[in-house]
DNA sequence: AAACTTCCTGTAACCGTTCACAAGGGTAAT
DNA sequence: ATTACCCTTGTGAACGGTTACAGGAAGTTT
């Protein structure tokens, strides 16, 4: 492996001209630049990175925590992430989590200690800044994904689960459903919550209320989408649309309803939420909520580069839109 | 942030002492250790990786990169590289590509620069070793996944896709099909060839061969399966079974077999490959293959451990076995 | 012609480790 | 007492860059 050095011998330079060069400083005469350029090309020589951020402090190093990387749900991200990441010299640092507040404090330590430049931090639980060695100097160099709101980083980043559950209702009232099932997620999660309400204003603007529909908390799995489903369409056979907390959900009210005789798309209507990998593929596919989590990687990776580069400091939090993704499994009532 | 130094003077020793705290030498008195160790503490040490890197010449980081990171099929292959280096000190620095050369050759490049100590390679194309600057240096510390075989690379690690082929065949003729549509992938594809051996060899065990059985080639995709499904569904109305080159074409074959007034599982059986995510989602649920994503980023970690532990420094090829996953989509005949 | 700029380049200190080597003190052997 | 050896620790030179500072060679001003 070539070094500074040798390519400083080979321009007959110094090496803080060959240095200069590399960090493309104007104060080098054009001559000596392209005997430089010259003498890199032909040795092959590469920077030492480690050198480099030994001196410079500068890693040019972004580290990301996602909860679990098995779920297809954060590919997209990472995808995103990378993307931005791709036409820089950053590269991607990665610690995934697994579904534990110690392993999300873990992997978060294990990015600080490996001196990352910034960090985007995916995170399902709250982590407590003071269990975190130096977790201050990322203060301004760090953004938060995701719907949990975290007090010690003025970077926040997430979708708008408010406006996205706004939108699921309201497509199911606009296509002239009135009776409606809502399995929604647990309400201690933020996003959950967040649905909710925002299902509560678009039957608001339908002049109705909570207390119009038939409401049930559970778990995000098919298992208790399809033992929710089947019990309260049993229960309630005058409703004519399912609005399900996530598509996982939606997926086990589709087994109800074919155990009940119910066409899905016809007898019945069903709305996701998530747009996960396989809501295309369910028959008929799902119509849900597609939250952007490609676009997230992007906003996360971007925001991260613009506070390295002090772009600008000023906190600030972005909410991102949900779309809906219209397919076959609701059907106009009008 | 504390350095070796400080910590050296609060434990009133020389930095090289506690160097050699640090790497577990064991050249040092008891009683030293435990005023370093509690300096350590005290000061909330964290070595330089940078340092350490320059000095050592290592870094500790495995660099990994597979084609896309947006398919699905890559989560479980990371998270089984990521846990196996979970209580390790290794890092895990990812690039991903995006299904061209060019991309790959960067990919690749951009973790030598970053001078990882072992690189696992998940690769769609056929790098060029001669492209790749400095690559000579990894011979023996990179491991090669995927169905591609490389010259220049004695560590491989892939599925065996002939004994998958022949799992699905075997499993369709066991069950009593003999009219069988296979819908391949392309057969410039190393894995798709390998699958339609695996095919012959199991049509072989039931005295059957190739001209038994209805063959076309086509892309990997729901659409091809979709066009090729209806197409031979309806020319070929005695076969009693599809075997899809992988699940997307099954998924398109669904599609076909619907418009076709075909119900999968009973009136035409239909089998995937790959166990993607939304395999169990399609209705009635997809039995296929599924290949041992998790399992292959776990022994493609450990085995880039052996080799930069030295190990076992003997070039080897380890084949892992794909696994039939039964589920509703084919019917037993007998 | 002296003094002052401007432009370019070299010198050398420094970043925080690791590790070869030297050295000190203690114990055992001669 | 001298020598030899072991155990433990310290000294100082790398590793490969960056950058503050100094300095030399032109060109410009007085």
């Amino acid at each position: 492996m070539a070094t500074i050095i040798q390519v400083a011998e080979l321009a007959g330079v110094s090496k803080a001209t060959v240095s200069r060069v590399l960090s493309g400083s104007q104060l080098v005469a054009e001559e000596t630049k392209l005997r430089v350029d010259h003498a890199i090309k032909q040795l092959g020589y590469r920077p030492n990175p480690a050198a480099r951020a030994l001196k410079s402090n500068r890693t040019n190093l972004i580290g990301v925590v996602i909860p679990t990387i098995e779920s297809p749900f954060f590919g997209p991200f990472i995808g995103g992430v990378h993307a931005m990441l791709a036409n820089t010299d950053f590269s991607l640092l990665f610690a995934g989590a697994s579904v534990s507040p110690q392993s999300e404090r873990r992997a978060v330590q294990s990015l600080i200690d490996r001196q990352c430049d910034g960090l985007i931090l995916f995170l399902d639980f709250q982590v407590n800044p003071s269990e975190l060695q130096d977790i201050d100097r990322y203060q301004d160099r760090m953004v938060m994904v995701g719907p949990n709101p975290s007090t010690f980083c003025n970077h926040q980043l997430s979708v708008d689960n408010l406006y996205g559950g706004y939108l699921a209702a309201k497509h199911l009232l606009q296509k002239g459903h009135r009776k409606i099932i809502f399995l929604s997620g647990e309400p201690h999660f933020d996003d959950a919550r967040q649905r909710m309400q925002g299902c509560e204003r678009a039957l608001a603007e339908f002049g109705l209320s909570k207390k119009d529909i038939v409401i049930k908390f559970g778990p995000y799995s098919e298992e208790w989408g399809y033992e929710a489903g089947r019990d309260l369409l049993q229960k309630h056979k005058d409703c004519t649309a399912v609005l399900a907390g996530d598509d996982e959900i939606a997926a086990g009210v589709y087994t109800a309803c074919r155990e009940l005789g119910l066409q899905v798309g016809e007898d019945i209507s069903v709305m996701g939420y998530d747009d996960m990998f396989f809501a295309r593929h369910l028959y008929p596919s799902l119509t849900t909520i597609a939250q952007p989590m490609e676009e997230m990687g992007n906003q996360a990776a971007s925001a991260i580069m613009d506070l390295i580069y002090q772009v600008d400091t000023i906190g600030r939090s972005t909410l991102l839109r949900p779309k809906l993704i219209e397919r076959q499994s609701v059907k106009s009532l009008i």
